[in-house]
DNA sequence: TTGAAAGCGTTACCAG
DNA sequence: CTGGTAACGCTTTCAA
């Protein structure tokens, strides 16, 4: 703050009192008398006193912030779990710094050096998808920065973890489309490598499978970047469009695949629910006024920034190693609307 | 970062050097010989030396970063501004600290405390729709702590400034709907104490005065919120329905009122555009898959976040007092979609 | 070309 | 109860 502000000094020369004096004053210690306290609090506080907590961190060897790695805050899931860290965070005064990915595992370890280097106390991400190799996060992690992962999370790195039950998101999902009468349900989804995508996957199939219904690779397909380029959606629907079995219904797994896919098929002025139905993943508040209103599986991002901060600040305050630590797994929402109506069989 | 990490010291007593002599090889100083620089860099380079950006901003009285104070981030329009900041501020290896008011005053004031305490350089800001007092930035301003308003500013701060063309926004949106033959437009706005209510009001009256048509104060509604409450929203659109003399169009004027307003004319089964026709202004990607596609006045978000931070580095790393301030008004984008369908007459 | 020392604002230890 | 001093990690001035 190099636009004016008063130090302990200040206040120590006005009042003819020592520096360390003055720092224990405000401090409230009990080594100070009730007197001088008063009259040094007084004076902070008529010059509007306030802590260089750029000193304070160099001193105490912590910064009281957190970093945040998200793919976009434009996602509002993500802008709803960055309300939620917020909301826990400011409560027990620490600072959040929000980074985003973009999707790109360049950034990502970009990011992440970024924020280590600007000491931050702890570490929230959310992997992006390109993610393959968390060895740079292991290393950081080894040398005991505090790491929670939430929605894509890794195996590899033992730590908390905070997760929507994806499998049961998706199972919901693809019952739903069966008990609906949809007979050949596409996949559009992840990449194969980050955890959301397989567990999204494994729903899927455990409700075909039981429906007696084969799990066929031909509608599975994959987005590199999770829909970060419309392009990438657009090959997934010319690709499922010129099937000879065509899908008579999609399951999205993510907000972007899954408002692209929308968009895509109302422009191909395919009719949804007639043609091809479509549930997905998504957060959007716009869901029910879409067109056709979109079903959709919504998770609690909120919640999962809440959790995942509290278990973060666990971490970081804990007075010795921790070495126990828990995967929270959060229920998600199926909301069903116009875009899976029944068939008419 | 308690979390190890090598400093200046580490290196000296390694290399049996003086901490000066490291300090000043690694800032590639005339005074130090290349062989030592040579030293030291491979050192530093080999154990991934990292300065310590709390102690560089202890000494150097500055920290690198901007706060950025927004209403939410889970309006796009203002994610798309973040990722505009973000794309400059990273590129001049400043940091971001993005703070929401949620729309309450009181928020603003002590987010913009939390941000100064925690040494920012610099401040880009857009008001509460609650604020009507910036007396505190006034006086922050004053003690020296470059300011850049965009979106919602204040006339009574001189400082640099980045707007979107509201005026014309408006006047464009509005000169839509007489255009295809509506007669009663209503008006759902923010408050009227902030700046883009007036610039945004100003073009929807010059269009109708254009046009000779009533400038009639039953048909305009301001959400004392911006619509952050559904309710705020009900409230205007329930009081437009009990009027004798029913609009056929609404305008409105915040991303929130907009997809809520879309969102209860569809619950109450109103038909959009034949019974009433729909603009607004938002920023939301999902315009064309909205129910009916919505028309709408988008703002150049991300360019409007770059330009603040221009601006605002400028601020920042002027030698000299700058006096000279400049707005700058960045143009709007009118898209017509379905919910402003020319009226059959 | 190198190094010692002061200082940024704070806290903490130890003496008085 | 109060104050001097060192220390956090870095940069900078001044001496050597």
């Amino acid at each position: 703050m190099n636009f004016s502000s008063i130090t302990i000094k200040d206040i120590a020369t006005a009042l003819n009192l020592s520096v360390s004096t003055v720092s224990k004053a405000l401090r409230d210690s009990y080594e100070i008398s009730e007197n001088t306290k008063k009259i040094v609090n007084e004076y902070a506080l008529e010059h509007n006193y306030r802590p260089n907590p750029i000193a304070q961190s160099l001193k105490q060897g912590h910064s009281k912030s957190i970093g945040i790695v998200v793919s976009t805050i434009e996602n509002q899931f993500f802008s709803q779990v960055i309300n939620g860290i917020e909301s826990v965070a400011y409560e027990a005064g620490f600072n959040v710094i929000i980074t985003q990915t973009h999707e790109s595992s360049d950034l990502e370890v970009k990011n992440v050096a970024h924020l280590t280097h600007h000491s931050i106390d702890g570490l929230l991400i959310s992997l992006s998808t390109e993610t393959k190799d968390v060895e740079y996060l292991q290393k950081l992690h080894r040398q005991g920065l505090p790491i929670v992962f939430f929605d894509r999370i890794s195996d590899e790195i033992e730590t908390h973890k905070v997760i929507s039950d994806n499998f049961k998101g998706s199972y919901d999902a693809t019952r739903h489309l069966l008990d609906g009468g949809y007979k050949r349900i596409a996949h559009i989804t992840n990449p194969p490598n980050i955890s959301i995508t397989k567990e999204r996957f494994a729903g899927y199939q455990k409700a075909l499978e039981e429906s007696g219904m084969p799990i066929d690779e031909e509608i599975i397909i994959h987005c590199p970047h999770g829909g970060r380029d419309t392009g990438e959606v657009e090959n997934a629907i010319n690709q499922l469009l010129s099937l000879n079995d065509k899908p008579d219904a999609i399951f999205t797994t993510s907000d972007r695949i899954t408002t692209t896919t929308l968009f895509l098929l109302n422009k191909l002025k395919i009719k949804i629910p007639q043609e091809i139905a479509l549930i997905g993943y998504t957060n959007t508040t716009l869901a029910d006024v879409l067109n056709p209103s979109l079903s959709s599986v919504y998770q609690p991002g909120f919640e999962m920034g809440q959790k995942a901060t509290q278990k973060l600040l666990e971490l970081i305050l804990a007075k010795r190693p921790v070495h126990e630590f828990e995967t929270i797994v959060l229920p998600t929402q199926l909301v069903t609307r116009d875009s899976t109506a029944p068939k008419n069989r």
